[in-house]
DNA sequence: ACAAAAGTGTTCGCGCTACACCCATGC
DNA sequence: GCATGGGTGTAGCGCGAACACTTTTGT
């Protein structure tokens, strides 16, 4: 119980920062590739060193701006705690693990040595960052179907269609545009914005132009069973 | 970057350790009383500082049976990082707080300090130590309707009844022992063992005796929507 | 006219809630 | 017998999946 003996540590933020990319309509990373030993080639996620006057959120957020212009990051939550005694050598080190979410279409500058990868074909990552990265991936799948997590995925304005294929993603199996549309619907989640998309070369019924209602995280139906009367 | 001047904090695990007690039928938490300032008097979640060669987990774990004889911990997951450079005097101090569960009817021997209270009547509280309580009751509300996290809270063998009085005093409404069954059993969770509860004073049917075919942590109902074909 | 893509409506079924009814035991 | 408590059965319905049908555009 005295401080005088007790162990210090170096406490770190790490970021599985995740996209759907336009392009090849997957989940992808944010990943920068280490310059030097050790794990020196590997790939790591963004983060740092927790400062001494600010929480491991504000780290985490401070160090995205800053690191890989990440200003735009809709949507971050703790993910936990990652402190394997040899998870890095050196001083002994514990890192708080986040999910960050970035809406499609953003494209924000990032630094030579990182970029995007798709998230289920991981390059060679250092230290623990690929264990990290999973738990990111079963945290998002999993918060998808009872909350509103998707907004943060999402351009701030889309059709249904491209909205399903965020969804699609994220699952790994066909999600119908039709059920997406009356489920958000029904929760309040969706509004339309009165606006239509282009259509495409070969033509078509120009695509409604929607926006999600709420912008912040929300669970939506948070009771599987039980729920409370009235 | 480099690792020079880094700051150095200590990293301590808190425990949020609830349980439905039969006497109360109340959810009630575990906490010792500061005999010495700071904070001397109020009230604190058992914890204490990550050792060298453990993780977070496995230190929560050794403390919580060390401290206060709790071997019988059911279920012990993390519920965030508690970082504020403020939450405590002296050395800055990081907390990974978890909740953990113990079954009814478990009676561990406290040390002196150490108590149960009732959850929704804290105590003063020390520090930080009350947002992290309000933190873990929410979760374990939200976690009791779509995974198996209940065993952790019965004993090991229990009428309907009893269970259902288990869920009301964590959700605040009522549960009908009669859908409760269905639903857990519908889920694979519940199986008869055969034997009978005696009855009580005034009579009545001798009630069924109940176990959980599963005493590990398990998602029961993963998707409130957008469920996988087939 | 025809193809392409979006949006609407309908059917179906599952799972949860509520509640009535039947069963077993003590007095 | 009656009171007490446990267990079974059933009706209703909200929600989501699947899919057919209609609407609107480009060529």
């Amino acid at each position: 119980m005295t401080e005088s003996n007790t162990t210090l540590v170096r406490v770190e933020v790490l970021a599985v920062v995740l996209a759907v990319r336009p392009i090849t309509r997957q989940v992808e990373i944010l990943l920068w590739q280490r310059g030097r030993d050790p794990e020196s080639g590997r790939w790591a996620l963004p983060g740092g060193t927790l400062l001494p006057a600010e929480t491991v959120d504000e780290s985490m957020a401070r160090q995205l701006a800053q690191k890989v212009d990440l200003t735009r990051v809709a949507h971050l939550e703790q993910i936990g705690v990652f402190s394997a005694p040899d998870r890095s050598p050196g001083v002994r080190s514990v890192a708080t693990g986040f999910l960050g979410l970035v809406p499609a279409h953003e494209d924000p500058d990032l630094p030579a040595d990182t970029g995007w990868h798709p998230l289920d074909r991981l390059p060679p990552m250092a230290f623990d960052h690929a264990e990290i990265a999973q738990r990111a991936r079963h945290r998002l799948r999993g918060k998808l179907s009872y909350t509103n997590i998707g907004f943060a995925l999402a351009p701030r304005e889309f059709t249904l269609n491209a909205l399903s294929r965020i969804y699609r993603a994220v699952l790994g199996h066909e999600v119908d545009a039709t059920n997406l549309q009356r489920i958000l619907t029904r929760r309040g989640m969706l509004a339309p914005t009165g606006t239509r998309a282009a259509p495409g070369p070969a033509g078509g019924r120009p695509a409604a132009l929607y926006r999600f209602t709420v912008t912040e995280y929300r669970v939506t139906d948070p009771f599987a069973a039980f729920r409370p009367p009235e």
